[in-house]
DNA sequence: TAAATTTTCCCCACTTTCCCCCACTAATTA
DNA sequence: TAATTAGTGGGGGAAAGTGGGGAAAATTTA
């Protein structure tokens, strides 16, 4: 399981070294990464095998004979990348994820259960440190969970 | 399992690189390709192997008594084409193919699941990037598998 | 059947992008 | 405080993508 944010820096060539507690996770127990533009404007990073776990195994079997379901397709897959970590323990973000996310230097990584997200600092801080201070969360987590299950 | 979208340029002879990470896993893994005429106006292509898996074994179960049935297999197996790749690692695109899905010089490959796409750069932004930015696909796409399931 | 044209594909050359490797700094551990 | 590990930055070689010349093969025309 994936938990706890770190800052990092992004270099000139669009590089986030991913923090080493987290890679040993992904890559010791899967493959390569799927990157793709998340929700709420971050990125995230999903271990190939929990992309598939998670839409693959399920998306490949539905019929493509509505426009609806190829046009998601398209969306989903053409706008990801798969990519590996360099020696250095790096992933390389796509020009086009960066700029759509707003993330340029200044960048957080966050371990959310199974996959990461990689915020501009600022909106970061605005998504998470914002608001009345912290002791609500479980509360609120509890809350979800009472309503979902 | 494939994946993300390639701008590639096609030259003056109909000829588009296949962006190596595709190359690798088709190559590889399978035999020469399927080409045809896609749905929404692009081309596809099929490794021969998904192909087999897809459409032949499905199809030839089917009894041949109906118009119906003959035409559709005529018009799926006649306008296709097996291809294999030059020694560059590119294909050639039938002129026919070609005109019909209005790719001239600037396209996009995408890797959707099991096959290729192959789009006119212009169409694609069109059915891809247009709308809200890319947060709604993970929703569609989750809706789509309840619904499915 | 031979000549002319077109098509296909190999090879070479150029440009751009990617990623390996090295080096330096910061942080952690012994 | 030395020693190891983690994070950051950049130079340069290798690989990928692009374009075109030209030979072989296929097709068309005479």
């Amino acid at each position: 399981m994936l938990i706890s944010a770190h800052p990092v820096s992004v270099d000139a060539k669009g590089r986030v070294s991913i923090p080493a507690r987290f890679r040993e996770h992904l890559s010791a127990t899967y493959g390569d990464q799927v990157v793709l533009l998340g929700k709420d404007g971050c990125i995230f990073v999903y271990p190939v095998r929990e992309w598939k776990r998670k839409f693959s195994e399920k998306l490949s079997e539905l019929s493509t004979s509505t426009k609806e379901v190829r046009r998601t397709l398209r969306r989903l897959y053409g706008r990801a990348v798969s990519c590996e970590f360099d020696r250095q323990g790096r992933i390389l973000l796509p020009a086009k994820l960066r700029s759509n996310s707003s993330i340029e230097k200044d960048a957080v990584i966050a371990g959310i259960e199974n996959r990461l997200e990689i915020w501009d600092k600022a909106k970061w801080d605005e998504e998470v440190e914002d608001g009345e201070s912290g002791a609500a969360d479980e509360e609120s987590a509890e809350d979800l969970i009472e309503f979902e299950f």
